[in-house]
DNA sequence: ATGAAAGCGCTAACAT
DNA sequence: ATGTTAGCGCTTTCAT
């Protein structure tokens, strides 16, 4: 046995430290059962060759002395940690909270922990996190890429599973799951015009983000399909925030012309919109009808009930994660991954009360 | 040098492997630069006596190589990894979306990655994260206990920096951060019973958990205060779900004698409650008065603005995170960490439209 | 069925 | 200012 190696630990930690480490090692409970550590390290991993009687030795042993395997000297020997990372630009995000939600059942289910990284949408922070993820050795990666992916972010994820999720780079050479939004913002606008509505705004994401300028096209493409024209006045797809649309409805319902209809282009946005339609006190839909993005549990609450655009949240999250393990499986197993095909959910109109035809001018 | 150990990797990764590990390390460097290993781990780490001009050269071939550090191999030689875990019954819950949140951008200041667990409140899968985390060798652990937790978990717990947050947990030996939930309550019964109301409800959480006790007591001490008794028929601090408020609320409307206001003790037990009484088309607060608990952003969305019991959310967040970020450092420095105080936040009554006296009965 | 021995990538004495 | 050397705890051949 080498010097004084396996038993000085139990000589300190006299109640003086808060934290007495336990180095509890394999090697301890091999020198406890008189066996090597090898075997223990078999009997714990629950090989073949190893009796049965000993396997369970050694895990009463292990149990007795506190033993906690280290993980990191398990992932020198292996190729990668049981770790999955999470890229988002916001935790507070409806459609991001629940993919957080079903990936981390996805996760503790298939024994990963989840790595949960906040980028705020900033491209530096996403290569700081993704860097931290790669030192880790990460095996995969689901992300909500932000506009302005660095060139060394998309190479380290090239070394690894990535799935994007609800936005896509083109820098990123990996497939993605989103919701169809243009889909979604046309099927709204589509409908407002066939009630009557010929001046549509719309409040929407900014276009730098690959969601934002799909959504916006669905809004301009659905207007020219009613013979309408984007009258600049109306047409807002610059930004993301809570305030943004808070502002801009303020300033649409003040304009010279204003609108007989608002679609908004997030959940977000949505809530903004709101606050500036109650704080006016406007008529809806009398004098103006409304359509949401997203369909978090509160909108039906709203009075009048919300028209909104419902998306398959789990179910996009679900399709994502499906994707990334397959991924990784076909990584472990050598398979040749299949041709890696993006997925876009389809969204779907809820019509509730928000939605008329417009007021006689 | 030691037989093909560093230049067989360029032979393979023909374009058949989709993901070609770079298996490039501090050797791999030293080669290259015609120096010791232990040099380039020094420069790596920006010691101090190795030269600007060395430095820069190994930070320059390092970064031309690909060179990713290796996590685990670091964790090997150290205490700890740079890992905080963070365990949460639910994601979607705001008040546990503002902890992660603010946890995020903290650890990503720090230098550490977040862990996210969550255990919809099952102490097995409480267990199971514990356990990860300490084979991850996470520094620290912010927990919001589930009911039941674990001897073996509370075991591990006491060897790695914690706090609880929201809830706490008598077998967990770790300072707690929460809001003072009874006075929460207790504020909202005083304010409806000075208005003239006898008959209150409360629909709260299970008392089995620490916060939802003393939410519980809050109302009960309230009535007390004000001369009122407990009526059973109206006292239900039965559950959590959204369901629970709905049916429970949907119960009391229909009952004998129903009563005038109804206090709601968390945030998803009052949307719960909202879409009993907007299903039922009720008159608030013509009929019954109502006062929620916390308040995300649509509450004063609400026709009429919900009044409710406002909570310093991040405030809270923060404390929490910072009395981690004490008990590691005073860890590290093995400086004599104070004894540790709980913190209990207070709520503020944020009166809306929802309350008024009550109808003549 | 079990042991011996090597080595994963890194950091940190201990040399110079 | 840099090189040598010795492990950290584990898995994994290769023996037996």
């Amino acid at each position: 046995m080498s010097r004084g190696t396996s038993k000085e630990g139990s000589e300190r930690g006299q109640g003086v430290r808060a934290f007495a480490s336990t180095p509890v090692t394999i090697k301890d409970i091999a020198a406890a059962l008189g066996v090597s550590h090898s075997t223990v390290s078999r009997a714990l991993n629950d090989h073949s060759h190893i009796s049965a009687d000993m396997k369970e030795r050694v895990r009463r042993t292990a149990m007795e002395l506190g033993y906690v395997a280290h993980a990191g000297a398990r992932t020198l020997r292996q190729a990668h940690a049981r770790l999955i990372g999470m890229l988002v630009p916001d935790v507070m995000n409806q459609l991001f909270a629940v993919m957080i939600k079903v990936l981390a059942a996805r996760c503790a289910r298939a024994g990963y922990q989840l790595v949960l990284c906040v980028t705020q949408d900033d491209p530096e922070a996403e290569l700081r996190h993704v860097e931290a993820l790669r030192e880790s050795r990460a095996t995969g990666l689901i992300v909500v890429p932000t506009p302005g992916v660095l060139s060394k972010t998309a190479l380290l994820m090239a070394a690894m599973p990535v799935v994007q999720f609800s936005r896509s780079h083109p820098a990123i050479a990996a497939p993605s799951v989103a919701i169809d939004g243009a889909r979604g913002i046309a099927n709204a606008v589509r409908h407002l015009a066939d009630l009557g509505h010929r001046r549509i705004a719309y409040v929407g994401l900014s276009t730098a983000l690959s969601n934002g300028a799909a959504r916006a096209a669905g809004f301009t493409e659905a207007l020219a399909q009613r013979g309408l024209a984007v009258d600049p006045a109306l047409f807002h797809p610059g930004g993301g925030t809570i305030e943004y649309a808070r502002s801009t409805t303020a300033a649409l319902l003040r304009a010279p012309r204003p609108p007989t209809a608002i679609v908004y282009g997030s959940a977000d946005l949505t809530e903004g919109g709101l606050e500036s339609l109650r704080r006016e006190d406007v008529d809806v839909p009398g004098h103006v009808s409304v359509i949401g993005f997203g369909d978090p549990g509160w909108f039906k609450l709203m009075t009048p009930g919300l028209s909104t655009v419902g998306l398959s949240l789990s179910e996009s999250a679900e399709a994502a994660i499906s994707m990334l393990l397959r991924q990784i499986e076909a990584r472990e197993t050598g398979a040749p991954l299949e041709p890696q095909t993006s997925l876009e959910l389809e969204p779907f109109l809820i019509l509730r009360e928000t939605t008329a035809p417009p007021r006689a001018d």
